[in-house]
DNA sequence: TACGTTTTCGGAAACGTTTTCGATAGTTAA
DNA sequence: TTAACTATCGAAAACGTTTCCGAAAACGTA
């Protein structure tokens, strides 16, 4: 006897139809299409995912019917949606996302390349790509270059074959030939730089306000009566390190202070390089009675030093740097900083690739800068002029 | 006429075969098989990235053959492997992932859950997972839960729909169920948890010395001389908060001091908890003399505002704390910590995945605990005893 | 009754790979 | 000369899903 899939009663099945050789059923009370299969043993493996054909198996109806009922598909009876969804809750059927993508050619994922994940910076725009993709419903997908170029280019060759969607770069300091973003960037992969970013690619770009806020941090420390102020700029490849050099410059000249090149030295962003830079500078005949740096770890190192040495800080030597951090307002003295709310970076970035991702054809790539804050605090205070 | 696909040369063309109503040509120079398609016309769409069917087209093989060359096959003629790169270098051809992945079944991915990535402790540990991860050819998604254990229910289930071949995941503060992991684990999937693990499931683990890093801690504020310690312990739920405080009651009991409840704090991760715990302290008719906290960061906002209270440390208190960070080093005094090495069990959390992933079938789950280091600082200097 | 329409579903192709099976031609052995 | 073997490759199935195309039954209308 034949009874229902799901009411299990006998009386109220009815033939409907007959297709390629197996009897199709109808059940009056349930209204529920189904047809018979011979063979119902699940194989069930070891460790076996359910799939949307274990489904449809043991209702005895096809694939197609199940992906329609779980798809939200306007063509199919109420009645065999519920069931559908019964079983599938039943055999706690998972959807899966390799199969899906696919076949829609897309993946709902966004590839990051980023430096370090360890430095706070990056590690804040980070959280605001998470938060603004995973509000849009994509995932993230997150690689370190640790500064190598070589990293760099596996990174993204490894997230292109993982076929995400858009990506979002930020540059290692010795990346200075784009041939591996070109490359993707002609297939029409959607890609978003953020700051440090590469001029000579048609991409969207979100930057921080580089000139304006070592613009802002030397005018300030002019303004508080430095007259000789070093900079610590960062690698010389990196465009951020001109932009930000550039800001220090203008500064000088907008006051009539001479640019004086050996006030001016290119690190890495290793300890080491900030302490040597910083002894050659308390060597030299005439001291800088200020320091800029591009970077606020290399400002920390450096007051640490000047303290041991005994050299008062803001009164001998005032401070001030890029980038804002716990530490910057721990230390003593606390360091005058140029927060770039690296959070906000990451949230536009995010915004700007997935308005890529979705609208490809109509847009158009430009760039969005992120306004920082200059946020004083005692290595720069005292003093005031303006 | 027919030409090598190869050499271009006709006189060196034989018949080899006949399939499937094509002519199976051979190349005597070349020794190289092929066939000729009479629509060579590649379609090529907008954004179309090549596939191995194009390259067999191309080439007039079939995309068996294509994918044997590329794969190191045995069974397939040098000549035809060496025509079969070529043509793919030409078209920049690159293996799609997914269908890679859905075919074999693995995706080689591993799913990361941390409860947030702007903390300094999670950074690091991510830093080191990428690390061996990625030596060992995995690829890493991360998902942060933000402390919600509704947050890490769908980064679970997000990374279990995109197949990752297993999981590392440090829980919630809030988390106290584990249907959603226990779920998953039951299919086979593998599992390891680092940093707040869950007892009541059977997963290898990465952890820290909680009970003895605090016990170290509180014996060294014994030690140097403090008799009445306060606790400002992390949220109730979490495990490894127990785990600590039973280290800190342990080297009371030790030193024969009594455990006063009064001294004892369950703190969120927020500001405001650690300062108004603070507060209460210093009302007390008996002040402590020494404070122990769970987390660096607690310390740290502790030190600020007794400083501005002008209360001495570590004269009147001294301070200790759990994990180290710059800060805990700049910030004056310095703070004495109990190091954890998020790098370490990054690294180690990792290895022991992949391990659990490749050899699934003989893997027993076991805990690996990974030893910390007590740095003492200024917050906790001077008077030693013992 | 005859015909058109609607509802509901199944088959099959497609996404891009890998792999199993089998087929052919050439080569060697008996 | 025939059989067995080797080298090389193609066809097709498989992974899990979605979607296009059609088909059958039920329903409505004349």
């Amino acid at each position: 006897m034949i009874s229902c899939t799901k009411c299990g009663k006998v009386e109220t099945i009815v033939k409907s139809g007959f297709v390629r050789g197996k009897q199709r059923l109808y059940c009056k009370e349930c209204e529920l299409y189904f047809s018979l299969n011979p063979h119902n043993h699940i194989t069930s493996k070891k460790h076996h995912q359910t799939t949307i054909v274990d489904i449809a198996k043991t209702l005895g109806i096809s694939p197609s019917t199940v992906s329609r009922a779980l798809n939200n598909s306007q063509e199919i009876n109420e009645n065999t949606r519920h069931e559908v969804i019964r079983v599938a809750n039943e055999l706690d059927y998972r959807p899966n996302f390799l199969a899906q993508s696919l076949h829609r050619g897309e993946t709902h994922t966004i590839g990051v390349v980023i430096p370090d994940i360890q430095r706070p910076f990056f590690a804040g725009v980070v959280a605001g790509i998470q938060k603004v993709a995973s509000e849009a419903g994509y995932r993230v997908m997150i690689c370190q270059s640790n500064e190598s170029h070589h990293t760099e280019t596996l990174n993204v060759q490894a997230l292109m074959a993982s076929r995400v969607d858009g990506l979002l770069i930020s540059h290692t300091k010795e990346t200075n030939s784009f041939e591996h973003i070109k490359l993707h960037l002609r297939k029409g992969i959607p890609i978003v730089h953020f700051d440090r970013v590469c001029d000579e690619l048609e991409t969207a770009k979100v930057i921080l306000e580089d000139f304006e806020g070592s613009f802002a941090l030397v005018e300030h420390l002019i303004k508080r009566g430095c007259r000789r102020i070093a900079a610590c700029a960062g690698p010389q490849d990196l465009l951020i390190s001109h932009k930000r050099l550039n800001g220090y410059k203008a500064a000088l000249q907008k006051y009539g202070i001479p640019i004086d090149e050996e006030l001016i030295f290119h690190s890495g962003f290793k300890q080491e390089d900030s302490i040597s830079a910083l002894n050659n500078w308390l060597d030299l005949s005439k001291r800088p009675d200020g320091i800029f740096t591009v970077h606020y770890a290399n400002a920390i190192e450096m007051i640490m030093t000047l303290k041991q040495k005994g050299i008062k800080i803001p009164d001998e030597i005032a401070l001030a740097a890029f980038g804002d951090d716990l530490v910057a307002s721990m230390i003593e003295p606390s360091l005058t900083v140029y927060n770039q709310f690296p959070f906000n970076v990451g949230e536009e970035a995010a915004a700007i690739l997935i308005d890529n991702i979705i609208n490809k054809e109509t847009f158009i790539p430009f760039t969005k800068v992120i306004k920082g804050e200059l946020i004083v605090r005692q290595s720069s205070k005292k003093n005031l002029i303006g």
